[in-house]
DNA sequence: CTCACTTTGTGCGTACGTTCACAAGCGCCT
DNA sequence: AGGCGCTTGTGAACGTACGCACAAAGTGAG
């Protein structure tokens, strides 16, 4: 009660962090509304669009401000305007890839990065052989020049695509100069400043939640082996 | 006693997703503990070593069972089993990759699946150039044997690398096929029946976030320009 | 055997996220 | 102009998740 909270601000602190990772969702499916020509959309279409609950939609929309029209909906290009604009869409950040094995490579070529607000200003990796190359119109530096890449483009936000063994090291240097936010490919733990904002791709993860929910389907009866075994371990254990 | 849990059985009904989720990580950490000869970890260090709070992880262990001994931590061998079998990966799950453009073949090309219970035995592409090519030791079937494939090895978890385009088209197809859980690279949302496990991978959404956060960063204020800008727009519309 | 020390397993308060359900607001039709 | 139908925005109930803090349970020393 000390700041300000108690009318209706759901505005007064931030947004959840829940809302804040379901907005790009929302953003892609009005992308594809507008290319569509659609103009207006209502919360229960854009909510089976973006595959959420159409209350969920509303109240997501709700903080960022009161943007529809009752009785009629949203308008597409204004949303979509809103949105990228809370989430910072509205410039183009550049990032900087380290690592250009497989997935750097994948990542360095993928054209759906540029359209939806970013820039892909550097590509740095260890290998000699990589080094001086160029991919997507873009050529590879050394791993020494790493620091300059990032001062000289500005790079806030750095992806690391390197072998595990040496993405901590990476994520050091990058934050050192100047990297605020990463996004990290190795199946590794980072550790970082506070501020610093990181995020995981694990695809290993990915699959093994996949794994887990497969097999408790293996169960019909609700209670699969693994149970079984586990009480048949208490039982003598006890 | 038989089928009781009234006291206290956390184990009663299935695990949180939350921890579902967790779990991989607590895996990778004790892989790695266990590589460098550590035999015993104490809640505490095991917590640091996954990223989490020691609270947490001993919660999410409990619902597992009770596998830990008190004054002295979890066996870390012992512990890596249990949890492997819960998640499933005492056996290995046989997938198909379907897309083999950049990102599929980084995927077909990582080893760290394999070496976490999971066999990549069918590759599909609908490119005539790709088709009877070999990535990684496996031939690429035409879109055609996709259904053929998936029979031939029983597959449980497909993995979709293809344009978004076509995307929702193989999915149907998998799940036609008998794949019960889907990984989805392309970014749409995927429509399926409720009994198949869709996750997705979404690297344009990672970024989205942390551009947010970055943009959140550039006002020390703690007001961002967005929020003046929209409480202006309100100020003026109400 | 007893005591001091360590670490697990979990009850409980709190915070966060989701969903329902409906009043408020808007446009259109008469 | 007034009423009707539609859709938003949100209060409130519910459910899930988090993390503190501590009793229970184990180890080892004396
Ligand atoms: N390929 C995948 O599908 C996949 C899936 C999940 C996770 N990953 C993870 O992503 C990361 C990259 O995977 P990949 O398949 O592209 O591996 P890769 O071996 O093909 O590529 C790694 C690249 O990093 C470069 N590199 C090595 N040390 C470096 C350093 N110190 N500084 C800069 N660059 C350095 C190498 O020269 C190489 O080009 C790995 O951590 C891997 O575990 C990959
Ligand atoms: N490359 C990346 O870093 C990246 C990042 C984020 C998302 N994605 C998404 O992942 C998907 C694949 O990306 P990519 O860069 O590998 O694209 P890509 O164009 O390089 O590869 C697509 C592959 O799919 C195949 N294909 C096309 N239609 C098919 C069909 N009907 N059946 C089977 N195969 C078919 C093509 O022959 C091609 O080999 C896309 O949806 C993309 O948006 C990629």
């Amino acid at each position: 009660m000390t700041t300000s909270d108690r009318s209706r601000g759901p505005r007064g602190r931030g947004i959840p962090d829940a809302t804040v990772a379901r907005l790009p969702v929302y953003l892609r499916a009005l992308s594809t509304l507008a290319d569509d020509g659609v103009t207006t959309v209502s919360s229960e279409e854009l909510a089976t669009a973006a595959g959420v609950n159409s209350a969920k939609l509303r109240k997501d929309l709700s903080y960022l401000g009161s943007y529809g029209t009752r009785g009629v909906g949203y308008d597409v290009d204004y949303l979509v305007y809103q949105i990228s604009r809370e989430l910072g869409l509205t410039q183009d950040w550049p990032v900087v890839i380290v690592g250009l094995g497989h997935l750097g490579h994948a990542l360095a070529n993928y054209g759906g990065f540029a359209s939806r607000g970013f820039a892909i200003r550097a590509l740095v990796d260890a290998d000699p052989d990589l080094v001086g190359t160029e991919i997507a119109g873009t050529t590879v530096s050394p791993l020494a020049d790493l620091e300059e890449q990032v001062r000289q483009h500005a790079v806030a936000i750095g992806v690391i695509a390197t072998p595990a063994a040496v993405a901590q090291d990476i994520a050091d240097r990058l934050v050192a100069a100047g990297v605020s936010s990463i996004l990290n490919f190795a199946p590794i733990v980072l550790s970082v400043p506070s501020q610093v904002e990181v995020r995981k791709v694990d695809m290993s993860i990915e699959l093994q939640i996949l794994a887990f929910h497969e097999q408790r389907k293996l169960a019909p009866g609700g209670r699969v082996a693994s149970e079984l075994a586990r009480d048949l371990a208490e039982a003598i254990g006890r």
